[in-house]
RNA sequence: GCCGAGAUAGCUCAGUGGUAGAGCGCGGCCCUGAAAAGGCCGGCGUGGGGGGUCCGAUUCCCUCUCUCGGCA
């Protein structure tokens, strides 16, 4: 039997992922599933940097801008969708072709999510209470008692992960170190090929700077006020960008202070998803050196793809 | 030209007669239902140049250069 192919194209924010995905999904009859935890919203284009509808008629691109700001989103969901999508582009004769730089989200489809425990409002609501009264030593003493294997793992300062790991202790009863183990990824059925695309360290940074400059000048402002009007969930809210032009609409400082902030988070943000890329051997690495143009950079990857 | 202040990490600046720190930046790392989030680790240095005092100078003295104020 045929192995379903499913490919794979990674890489830190602002390295022009999105154009050579185009490119390389025009050639291969592909279609486009975006692998960003930001652009599943609405109303976040100039934010997100998401491809324009223009683009998109080209190819069409899945999980873009398919969620209400307002509402929660998580790897979870994502990869429910995701995969479904996926399904769905086999049985049309489609090749799916995962684009972004959301390691978790990556890494959820293709290793796969240990079985089922759902956020529980009332645990989490009861675990977040403690840790402001009594704080994060003692939920993490807490922790080493239910699962040692788990508090080991998790540093004592990460209150989050810590209150995940009870939450899912609470709810179950059994460990969250036991469940992890049970993860069921990508299967034989599949021939998967995960490229990453990587730039030097300055350009990126150069990149990423004049991106910053671009949606500025593409209405980012007006984009945000509007957007703020509403209540953002807590997850949309954290896309870079928000906080740093509140803080400026807020008159904590000037509008240059928030662009810097940007950039600077900007960078940070593509330094850890370097971080975490660079771990995963089966990535194979295409350097952008001199000046590609996203056609050849497609070619490149086409090459490899036999 | 004169007077004053300063010159220390990529930047802003502390500090000390026994070869130096902090914040930011930068680098490395962790990551399983918030992941553009959250957490951890690392000082990355010809102390402006030259001379002197001293066992020993980044620190004290002299001088030069430069920068910033003020007066001309």
């Amino acid at each position: 039997m045929l192995k379903k192919k499913i490919i794979f194209l990674l890489g830190p924010t602002g390295v022009g992922k999105s154009a050579v995905a185009i490119s390389l999904a025009k050639k291969i009859n592909a279609q486009i599933i975006s692998c960003d935890s930001m652009q599943v919203y609405r109303s976040m284009d100039i934010l997100t940097s998401k491809v324009t509808f223009g683009q998109r008629k080209k190819v069409k691109h899945h999980l873009i801008g398919v969620i209400n700001p307002e509402q929660e989103y998580n790897v979870a969901k994502y990869r429910q969708e995701a995969l479904a999508i996926c399904d769905k582009l086999f049985r049309k004769g489609k090749i799916p072709l995962f684009v972004g730089g959301s390691g978790l989200y990556y890494s959820m489809i293709v290793d796969g999510l240990f079985p089922a425990v759902p956020q529980d409002k009332l645990i989490r609501l009861k675990l977040e209470k403690q840790l402001k009264l009594k704080g994060n030593k003692y939920l993490y003493r807490l922790l080493t008692k239910v699962d040692s294997a788990a508090a080991a793992k998790i540093h004592p300062h990460d209150a989050r992960r810590i209150i995940r790991a009870l939450e899912v202790y609470l709810k179950t009863g059994t460990r969250i170190s036991q469940l992890q183990k049970n993860r069921v990824g990508l299967g034989k059925e599949y021939a998967v090929k995960i490229f990453g695309l990587n730039s030097k360290r300055q350009s990126l940074y150069d990149a990423i700077d004049q991106r910053v400059d671009k949606m500025f000048n593409r209405g980012l402002i007006n984009e945000v006020k509007r957007l703020i009007k509403h209540k953002l969930s807590r997850t949309a809210k954290c896309a870079i960008g928000i906080g740093e032009l509140k803080g400026y609409f807020a008159g904590e400082y000037s509008l240059a202070e928030a662009k810097r902030l940007m950039q600077c988070n900007s960078r940070h943000y593509a330094k850890r998803q370097l971080t975490w890329f660079r771990k995963d051997k089966r990535i194979q690495w295409i350097n952008i050196n001199k000046m590609e143009t996203p056609s050849q950079l497609a070619l490149k990857l086409w090459k490899k793809l036999s």
